[in-house]
DNA sequence: CCCTGATTCGC
DNA sequence: GCGAATCAGG
């Protein structure tokens, strides 16, 4: 397989939109994950952007010892004529709105899109992007029982980040995401269920125990 | 061990 | 130009 015209548009596509080099290769097919990357650094169109506004490459020595050979050297030009030791403005301009970091199929199509938040002035709640956390009951609904076996396991709880999260691991988020104080579970999973015991008690609730217990 | 992108270098 | 191998890291 070579890269037509067509394959290198659908390799620019999707890594517009956030797409990873292994779905992409996936995508094309006939290609691993390598190859995509290969070429996206041939194209120059390495250094997706970043969350913060910040730069991907941000090293603490920059010293004007670079690679020996003329690398790639796709950096992006940097117009940053003079720096501001101590001022901070807004969040740099971002393009792009910054695409759903989903993967799914490709053909998925958001149809309409609601309106955008409240005006609320001077309220700039942070909301982390990511996937949807699994079910956060709300205290009606959660039997005292399940409660309390949760509170006991979360005692003990690994306290895992979510790059350490297997299948083997408890994913019951705890505490606020927007916080450093944030955490999984990470206990041992009840085989097949994505929590621990304590925790599957508290997601898999009898539809019935839920009717009862709601008011 | 799963995954990610970055880089190198023989082809 | 290409991409496997390798590296570095979450």
């Amino acid at each position: 397989m070579s890269w037509t015209d067509e394959r290198v548009e659908t390799l620019k596509r999707m890594w517009g939109e956030g797409a990873s080099a292994s779905q992409i290769a996936k995508e094309l097919g006939q290609v691993t994950r390598n190859a995509v990357i290969g070429k996206v650094h041939r194209l120059g169109l390495s250094n997706r952007v970043t969350p913060g506004g910040e730069r991907a490459e941000e090293g603490e020595e920059a010293l004007p010892e670079a690679s020996a050979a003329a690398p790639s050297a796709a950096r992006a030009a940097e117009p940053e004529p003079e720096e501001d030791a101590d001022d901070e403005p807004e969040a740099p301009a971002q393009a792009e709105p910054e695409p759903e970091p989903e993967a799914v199929a490709a053909e998925a199509e958001d149809e309409e899109e609601p309106e955008e938040e409240a005006p609320a002035p001077f309220r700039r709640q942070i909301i982390p992007a990511g996937q949807p956390l699994p079910p956060q009951p709300s205290a009606n609904e959660i039997s005292p029982e399940a409660q309390a076996a949760a509170l006991a396991v979360e005692k003990a709880a690994k306290r895992l980040s979510l790059m350490e999260l297997t299948e083997k691991t408890c994913k019951w988020p705890v505490g606020d995401p927007a916080t450093p104080n944030f955490w999984f579970c990470g206990m041992p999973v009840q085989s097949g269920k994505p929590y621990c015991e304590a925790h599957v008690g508290i997601a898999f609730q009898p539809m019935s125990a839920r009717r009862d217990r709601r008011r």
